[in-house]
DNA sequence: TGTCCATTTCGTTTTACACCGAAATATAAT
DNA sequence: ATTATATTTCGGTGTAAAACGAAATGGACA
């Protein structure tokens, strides 16, 4: 892998919200809406998000009816990409802002959150 | 550490020139010019690289003489900067740009470069 | 088929960053 | 002391990125 791509690796992970994403998808897999309803974001930017994050293998989408589940990557094979994934549970614990998201997680719902 | 200043660390790393910088202070302490006749910027430019690596811990710069010698943070003392800098190894491995550069590094001399 | 709705894409704005050259700073050497 | 030089700081420029709302896309379901 050529540096410019690793460089886009740590580019993926320097922005807070990015981080905040990940550190949910560690708990579960949550579809765009529900995403959403946490980081308090527009729709079209944490789909932006998404898309960067995916891009590098971090995460991945896949299609369930109308939504997108995204999770961490299961399949990946990218060594640093790898160890990068296992190290974050390290690197971003628990502060302030990472505990609330992931006890949000526990109460947001998607079908209440869609169809209004 | 607040998740904005992890996702610092992160974007530290997100630029070619900085992991470049990084893998060759792990061959040895540079100074300024050596570093800039390796990378080929502006002096200026890889000053302000390397401002933001010792920000953030990363490195350290020390004053020898006439010259400042950068090298990786020798008593860093906060457990995610130690942990990342200890996988940049495996990481960042030789590929052509970095092992050129490297190769570079022992054949640059300050003495040389500076004194024209 | 046609409608609903979650998600993506597009266009735009604002902010941040990489880069340079020139000026300022600080140290060495004459 | 004065000059030379290694580095940092400053000002400016062009490019990239993060954010939004609006429009487009594409399944699901009536």
């Amino acid at each position: 892998m050529l540096i410019e791509e690793k460089a886009k690796l740590f580019k993926a992970l320097s922005d807070p919200n990015r981080l905040r994403i990940l550190k949910m998808l560690q708990a579960r897999k949550l579809c765009v809406c529900e995403i959403t309803e946490i980081l308090e974001l527009a729709t079209s930017t944490v789909s932006e998000h998404l898309r960067i994050l995916e891009a590098v293998g971090f995460i991945i989408g896949e299609k369930d009816g109308k939504w997108v589940n995204y999770m961490l990557n299961p399949h990946c094979c990218d060594a640093t990409v790898i160890s990068i994934l296992s190290m974050l549970p390290f690197w971003v614990s628990n502060d302030t802002v990472t505990s609330s998201d992931v006890e949000k997680i526990n109460s947001v719902d998607r079908n209440k959150l869609c169809c209004k």
